[in-house]
RNA sequence: UUGGAAGUAGCUCAAUUGGCAGAGCACCGGAUUGUGGCUCCGGCGGUUGGCAGUUCAAAUCUGCUCUUCCAAC
């Protein structure tokens, strides 16, 4: 698929590590890659403002299909403006497809070839999204990138299961790239075929032959060890077109990040940055810290020494400990400042470091200061 | 001073006819990966104001005592 309004060019490859650099671009602007991609389902990054999402350097946000159809519902947002207008970001928007949540949800769903019935968790009522209907919300919500609507796997899942997931996933994809139709929207295919070698391979070829403007890995971190995350990006990596961004999806921890980059990913996006700002911890150069905890109520340093943002550049660990002991909304709110700011900061070194051909010897001054007993 | 009420975890309170003294909050810790999560899980914490007595058994019944609150004076 040529589509003049999105292109994809790898600008470097690091002699270090055999990592890339890359600019994607959209309607709304380049996109500079690696990338971590701040998650706002709710067409809200949780606590923060579309103006605080740009000072801390956010190229590209996520929203979500299945969460906006609900509520407000994409009617509402299209007679807004779009979600751009809506939300006043005037950068890049991916929307996920609501697939993970067919997975999320499971026990209130039902998956047919057709497509899939939903209890909403709002109401009760019945809901259903196909391959279809997801194209017809994201297009009206007018998201930058689109995903495929597909089916994700649990851990661990039978082979059988995993080849009958993997297959409808393709099934869905030719669908969705058929009922897909806006030009300044670029569709993303979905890899799925859970932990085998054999059906993830067969997944990342069908979809090359597809030819979608970028893919994304999913099906991954859902509840495995690490080591069998990465070995399933090793794996594939031979198999996904080198031309396109690959998008591991639902995936961010710093470690993670790191890791992924160097199995050739170009996007990642996580809600762990601002779920667990929310209930007290934070990233720091060194690893994680519960600012709840005791030992920080006279510690009147900052978050991390080395974070360059509003939070750590103007509070104490101590008052922001103290903001969530008397519950204030502000500490929740600081804390997804810093740890979305860290990720993003972190994402900058990375791209430094390709750029650099060094990738490897950052990696390594990472695992040196970072605590990973204490990581996720 | 007199009369009344009440004393149980750091706080607010439960505890059937006398039968293993609990909860919420607080405090401490853990979890969280394409967000049903300002959420969830766990832990610490007690001579039941004190001293005697009755009883197989007392937070509970009796006596004395200390403290607090209320009302009169």
């Amino acid at each position: 698929m040529s589509n003049p309004n999105f292109s994809y060019e790898v600008t470097h490859v690091c002699k270090q590590s055999g990592a890339r650099l890359g600019v994607l671009h959209t309607p709304h602007g380049d996109i500079q890659t690696p990338i971590y991609m701040p998650v706002g389902t709710s067409a809200c990054v949780k606590a923060m403002t579309s103006r605080e999402m740009e000072e801390i350097g956010t190229q590209i946000l996520l929203s979500n299909t299945y969460h906006l159809h609900l509520r407000p519902g994409e009617e509402l947002i299209r007679e807004a403006g779009g979600l751009h207008q809506f939300m006043d970001w005037h950068k890049p928007i991916l929307t996920d497809s609501g697939g993970f949540q067919v997975f999320s949800l499971a026990g209130i769903r039902k998956i047919k070839e057709e497509g899939v019935t939903f209890q909403s968790h709002l109401d009760g009522s019945r809901k259903f999204i196909s391959p279809e209907v997801s194209m017809d919300i994201q297009q009206a919500l007018g998201s930058d990138i689109a995903m495929a609507f597909d089916v994700c796997s649990p851990y661990p899942c039978d082979y059988k299961t995993a080849k009958e997931s993997m297959e409808r996933t393709h099934r869905w994809a030719a669908r969705c790239k058929e009922h897909h139709s806006r030009e300044d929207q670029a569709l993303f295919g979905i890899v799925q075929g859970a932990f085998y070698e054999d059906l993830r391979i067969e997944s990342a070829k069908t979809l090359a032959d597809m030819d979608f403007i970028g893919y994304g890995i999913g099906g991954l971190s859902v509840g495995e060890p690490k080591p069998v995350m990465y070995e399933m990006l090793d794996k594939i990596r031979p198999f996904m077109p080198e031309n396109k961004p690959r998008y591991l999806m639902g995936v961010g921890s710093p470690d993670c990040l790191i890791e992924g980059v160097l199995r050739g990913v170009d996007m990642f996006d996580c809600v762990l940055a601002t779920r667990i700002a929310r209930n007290g911890s934070v990233f720091t150069s060194k690893g994680r810290v519960v600012i709840k905890n005791g030992k920080y109520s006279h510690d009147f340093g900052p978050l991390d020494e080395a974070c360059d943002c509003y939070a750590c550049t103007h509070f104490s660990r101590a008052y922001i400990r103290h903001l969530f002991n008397a519950k204030e909304i502000t500490g929740g709110r600081l804390a997804s400042i810093h740890n979305l700011r860290f990720l993003l900061h972190m994402m900058e070194e990375i791209r430094q470091a390709i750029a650099e051909d060094r990738l490897l010897d950052y990696r390594d001054e990472f695992y040196a200061r970072y605590d990973l007993t204490k990581n996720f």
